[in-house]
DNA sequence: CGCCCGTTTGACAATGCTCAATGTTCGTGG
DNA sequence: CCACGAACATTGAGCATTGTCAAACGGGCG
């Protein structure tokens, strides 16, 4: 696939003018990485954001006694470390790829001249940071006001309007919802393990038929203990 | 004072070229409120963003139980609910004055106007949001991967920086220290409790003195236990 | 002086983590 | 096709941390 497809192919940037994405597209570099493969380290110098065409990408924080937590996981169409673009310093998170992942990258040097010149770029940039810091927010209020049960909740309730459907699969390994989640698998596992019970939802492996959602959406406010 | 000497009382705005910030002037409004005063509510229709003046101003979110997390506490010279430009939604949290404030306040639509025609605006609000990520970043970080302990030392250790001093008062009440760090006040005031046994600080009230800094860089580290 | 609010302390409960063991799934190779 | 091992997932017991509730303390202000 040509790189202009393969810009136009992510959402963000698919209304940006031709003049627009010629320009992004001389200056992207195409890059391949293996599952499991680090794409940054946090203490690394920043030299650039990354598009995800395919795959899938963890951004996480790794703790002093080796606890990660995920700080997002990245499907293909999607744009992750965009902040690098804005300081010359660290990444402020490690990033890792969890499937075999194609990504163009964008040079931050040259995507701050292209910025100058493009108050449309700028733009669009400005709305995936505040997306992102909205995310942000929702993450801190789940860690300091929720408990797990309803930190997994609203993860479910989430999915379920991605997918629009109650049955879906969850896509990641336990270990790694965990993580996101902001616990660990143990926990994770016993949380589930109570949903079931009281026939909150189905639980097959990595399938999930959602069965009450009164239930959870009380669970996910906080108003209904499991 | 003059809106725009205000305008240029404020770090991130005071390097914008005069045509900029005359055009800024042209926008803002000037509001008043007094300590204890609402400025926004979650769910409100966010018109615009904000610079602080004079005063002090917490952001916040409320659990449905009543628990309240601070999100960022502002002084003078600093900019908030920025985010407010790029979604005619919601804030994303509450914003009280906790001192008599004045602030500048920005429309969205006429801000978004002037944003369109000049690039450089638009490099400084970008640089403005990649710093508010980062900061939510830690927060993340510190909630889930860190102890209480930890994020006393680490928020100590940050007022450290920002004073260039060893000695400095705290600027708010235990109550909002303690939903700074994501905790509750009796658990805040245990924790200082043992700082103090362990002389690793001095505290009086609100003025602290901090006694060994190489304790508490281990200690915000998670490498050393309390 | 006495009241009020913020703070501290105490006793207790609960949530979630640690460590260890057991189960389960799935891919590989005999 | 089955057996085996490795990685993942679940379960159990015990414990650490933090939150809850209630009471006492203390400093500042009318």
């Amino acid at each position: 696939m040509k790189t202009l497809e393969q810009l136009k192919s992510i959402p963000i940037l698919k209304d940006l003018s031709v003049s627009d994405l010629n320009s992004l597209s001389e200056i992207v570099v195409s890059k391949t990485y293996l599952a499991g493969e680090e794409i940054f380290y946090e203490k690394e110098q920043a030299k650039g954001f990354f598009a995800l065409i395919s795959g899938k990408v963890k951004i996480y924080k790794l703790a002093f006694t080796g606890k990660e937590h995920i700080l997002h996981i990245f499907g293909p169409g999607e744009i992750f470390a965009e902040v690098a673009v804005f300081f010359d310093q660290e990444y402020p998170a490690n990033a890792m790829a969890l499937e075999d992942s194609f990504v163009l990258f964008f040079p931050r040097v040259e995507f701050k001249r292209l910025l100058g010149q493009s108050p449309d770029l700028g733009l669009h940039l400005m709305g995936l940071f505040s997306l992102r810091l909205r995310e942000m927010v929702a993450k801190v209020e789940a860690l300091s006001l929720k408990e797990v049960p309803a930190r997994l909740a609203s993860h479910l309730l989430f999915f379920r309007e991605i997918k629009k459907k109650n049955e879906f699969t969850l896509e990641i390994s336990k270990h790694q919802l965990a993580s996101l989640l902001g616990t660990i698998p143990e926990t994770l596992s016993r949380v589930m393990k109570k949903f079931k019970e009281k026939e909150i939802f189905y639980l097959k492996g990595n399938k999930v038929i959602l069965k009450d959602i009164e239930a959870l959406q009380q669970i996910a406010l906080g108003k209904k203990r499991i």
